[in-house]
DNA sequence: CGGGTCATTGATCTAGGTCAACTGGCGTGG
DNA sequence: CCACGCCAGTTGACCTAGATCAATGACCCG
C-alpha cells in the first residue's frame, strides 16, 4: 500500500463537505493523524476481523465492501463511490470487522485515525451531530436493503435495484438511461443473486420489453411497465392472506 | 393507546441508565416531551410508512419490530426488552419508518419526542456521544445479522442463535439451559426461516443429540458438539474452493 | 369443556443455486 | 495484423434448501 504523508492533508480535508466547517486549528488534529493513501486494484484496506484503526473517505475510484464465508462464499454489501466515507460507524463500536474492504480498481482514499476523529469531534458537537445523522442514515439503508432482500424475489429485488439507480442519477423518466458503473456479477452479490441468475432477470425483463438491454446499458421505455414489477401497487383486495403469528 | 402524563416523569428518567448524568434541567426539558405509556398485546407503537416522532425506552415487556410485505409475509427485525430503546435511530433519519413496532405483550414504556431529544442533545455532548455509540453498535448488530442470513444455512443460524443465547446469558459450560422466553415463530422470522423449518431444524439437532429439546426449554449437554455445527472451524485446507469475481 | 395460541409433522412444490460449457470483446505480444 | 488468452457475461441442465399447504397435537386459561 502507497502511503503519502503528503503536505496539503489539511487542504484537502479542509475541501471535503464533511470538514469544510471545521476550524485550521482541527483541521490540523486530523490532519496530523490522516494518511493519503494510492491502492492499487484488488488491495485490501481493511480485513474482516480487524479492529478499526480509523474511517476512510474515497476521493477517487470504487471500494467493495463485502464479507466472505469459510466456504470462500463472498457477498457484496455496500460498493463506495468518490465523496463517500466507509468504516466511520466502526469508530464507535469496538468490534472486529464483520466485512473487508477491498480496491475495485486503483482508487486514492484518506484515512483518518481512530483518536484524532474522536478528539475532534470531543470539542466540536456540530461535527458529530453530521456523524450521527450519517450513521444513522447508513443504519436505515442497511435496513431498507435487508429488508428488500428478505421480502421481494429476484426480479422485484432487480426492479428495484433499478428504480434506486434512476433516482440517484436523477432521471426517473420514459426512456432513461442507466449505464451500469460496476461488474453485474457484483450488483448479483448486492442483491443477493448469483450472477447466473441475475443474467436470467434481466433477460427475462429484457424478453417482456420492460428493459432493453445491451451490454452494461440498460433502457427503460416506459417507467410504467417496470412499475408494474413492483408488488406494492397490485392493491387486489387488499386484505392481507396471512396475519403475523404475534 | 393509554396514555399517562405520570408526575413523576422526570424522576422516572433520571433513573435510567441512559438519562442518569442528566442535569436536573436537562431532565425537565426532556420530561416535558415525555409520555408514559400503557399499551396492550398486539397494539402497534409505531407503523410501517409513518414519520418519526420520537424514541421509545421499555420499561416492562417485549416490543417486537418487524416488516410485512403487501403480500402479508411478517419477517422479525428485533424483540426489544426491557431497559432496550427503539426507534432512536430514526431521529436523526427523515424518512419513514421502514418498519413496524408491536407489542408482544401488556407492557409500559416511555416515548420522548424527537424535538426534546435533539434539543437535550444540542447542548449535552456526553449524551450525544452515547447516542452516537448507541446507534453504532445497532449497525454493526444488524449488519452481522445481515451477514448470518446471507451466508449461513437454517441449522448453522439456529447454532449461532443458540450460542448467542448462551453468550447473553453469560452461561457457556456444558449442560447449559436456555429458556426461550418468546415464541418459537418469532425466532424463526428473526432468523429468517419459516416456523415449519425450524421446527425440524431443532428436531434434527435433538436427534443428534446436539441439544435437547423440551419445550421452550434447550439444554446443550456439550458445547463442542453444538460448535461442531459450525462452519468456522473445518479449515480443511484452508483454501477458498471459490475466488471474488472482484 | 371449548376455543385461543403455539407447535409439530407430513407431502409437495419451487425459487434460486450449482456446475459446466460456451461466447464475445479487448488488450497484448509476436 | 492475427493469434492468444483473459475476463465478463450468457446459456443450459440439473439439484436442493427451504417454503407452502394442510392436518393434527399440546397446552392453557376462562
Amino acid at each position: 500500500m502507497c502511503k503519502h504523508q503528503a503536505i496539503d492533508v489539511a487542504v484537502l480535508l479542509g475541501s471535503l463537505p464533511q470538514f469544510s466547517a471545521l476550524s485550521p486549528a482541527e483541521l490540523a488534529t486530523l490532519a496530523a493523524g490522516a494518511t493519503h493513501i494510492f491502492a492499487t486494484r484488488g488491495q485490501m484496506l481493511v480485513r474482516q476481523g480487524d479492529l478499526c484503526q480509523g474511517m476512510f473517505i474515497v476521493l477517487d475510484g470504487q471500494v467493495k465492501l463485502a464479507f466472505i464465508s469459510s466456504q470462500g462464499h463472498e457477498k457484496v454489501i455496500q460498493v463506495v463511490r468518490p465523496g463517500q466515507v466507509f468504516c466511520e460507524a466502526m469508530l464507535f463500536v469496538d468490534q472486529p470487522y464483520a466485512f473487508f474492504s477491498q480496491a475495485l480498481c486503483d482508487l486514492a482514499l484518506v484515512h483518518l485515525t481512530k483518536s484524532c476523529m474522536l478528539e475532534v469531534m470531543a470539542g466540536n458537537p456540530g461535527l458529530m451531530r453530521h456523524f450521527l445523522a450519517g450513521v444513522a442514515s447508513g443504519y436505515h439503508r442497511l435496513l431498507i436493503e435487508h429488508k428488500t432482500i428478505r421480502l421481494y424475489s429476484a426480479t422485484e429485488r432487480t426492479v428495484r435495484y433499478l428504480f434506486a439507480e434512476l433516482a440517484s442519477s436523477g432521471r426517473l423518466c420514459d426512456g432513461a438511461v442507466i449505464d451500469l458503473d460496476v461488474a453485474k456479477g457484483l450488483i448479483a452479490s448486492q442483491l443477493n443473486l448469483t450472477q447466473e441468475h441475475f443474467s436470467r432477470v434481466l433477460r427475462e425483463l429484457h424478453q417482456l420489453g420492460t428493459i432493453v438491454l445491451k451490454g452494461r446499458r440498460v433502457v427503460i421505455p416506459e417507467m410504467s411497465a417496470l412499475a408494474a414489477c413492483l408488488s406494492g401497487q397490485p392493491l387486489t383486495g387488499g386484505v392481507w392472506t396471512k396475519l403475523p403469528a404475534m
